[in-house]
DNA sequence: GCTACAACCTCTAGCCACTGGAGATTCAAG
DNA sequence: CTTGAATCTCCAGTGGCTAGAGGTTGTAGC
């Protein structure tokens, strides 16, 4: 029997086996066969399969995006526009957080720096958050 | 009957209805009472409370930091530290996603920068998520 | 062949912070 | 008194896993 089962697997691409076995449930990878007892083997195409999820997931892709760029992976005649399509408008997002986060620290900091108080009824984090019209940002 | 509706507080503070009553649910936020049909009636200072717990949610702090929060908000005499020290670990949190996330722009810019070829089968976005060994960054 | 025991199996439920919908009831205006 | 909007409760679903119960299988050593 070639192969390898779940569990080592999930050692090689550093998964959870529940994980893997989510990832099937949703339809992005399958065992090529089972054991007559029913445990799952994996093939060696497998494991790089699951490496491209996990690292598309470490990079923010959602699950639905990482099911076409596997769609895409699986036919390299395919045009790559699509691929270049999918990672461009996740970075969009990307740089939309982080610029929301840059605002976000910016107000957060300003909070903690103007309480210098030592009782709660002069806290400066307790007023910024009971009233918008403290914040300097817009969001 | 003195006391706002439900859906005018929704509105005073730029919420769902159902976000209301889940967050009563969960011990945040409670009418002070009810119509003999059964209606939720809030008072005045239940609209400040609510815009504090919206405007903290805005600001990335999970329920539990609110909870504890709304609780220091309560009791005016209270040492300023405990907000303090919850406002600043969750700076250090946002610090972290802002870092974690630009090293994934640079990532994601690079690869999509090299993909300037027409099949998937030169296209770079593949090839990285492909390999972890492309990466230049430490995620 | 037998015994341990690790690894595997399926199934269910939980996480966070909501959001949406069904179906019934209540309130306020005219 | 009628209409219709607003509210009520209860249940299910989101995303991406994670944890656990309770049972079965595979494998190594004797």
């Amino acid at each position: 029997m070639h192969g390898i089962a779940i569990g080592q697997l999930a050692k090689a691409a550093a998964t959870k086996v529940q994980t893997i076995r989510y990832y099937e449930e949703i339809g992005l990878i399958a065992p090529f066969q089972r054991t007559e007892g029913g445990h799952r083997i994996y093939g060696p195409e497998d494991s790089g399969r699951l490496k491209f999820i996990r690292h598309a997931r470490e990079l923010g892709f959602g699950i639905e995006e990482i099911r076409e760029l596997l769609k895409l992976s699986d036919n390299p005649a395919m045009s790559c526009s699509s691929a270049d399509h999918i990672a461009s408008s996740h970075l969009e997002q990307v740089e939309l957080r982080i610029t929301k986060l840059k605002a976000l620290r910016k107000e957060l900091k300003r909070m903690i720096d103007e309480c210098a108080h030592d009782r709660v009824g002069q806290c400066r984090v307790i007023e910024v958050l009971s009233d918008h019209a403290h914040c300097c940002g817009d969001h």
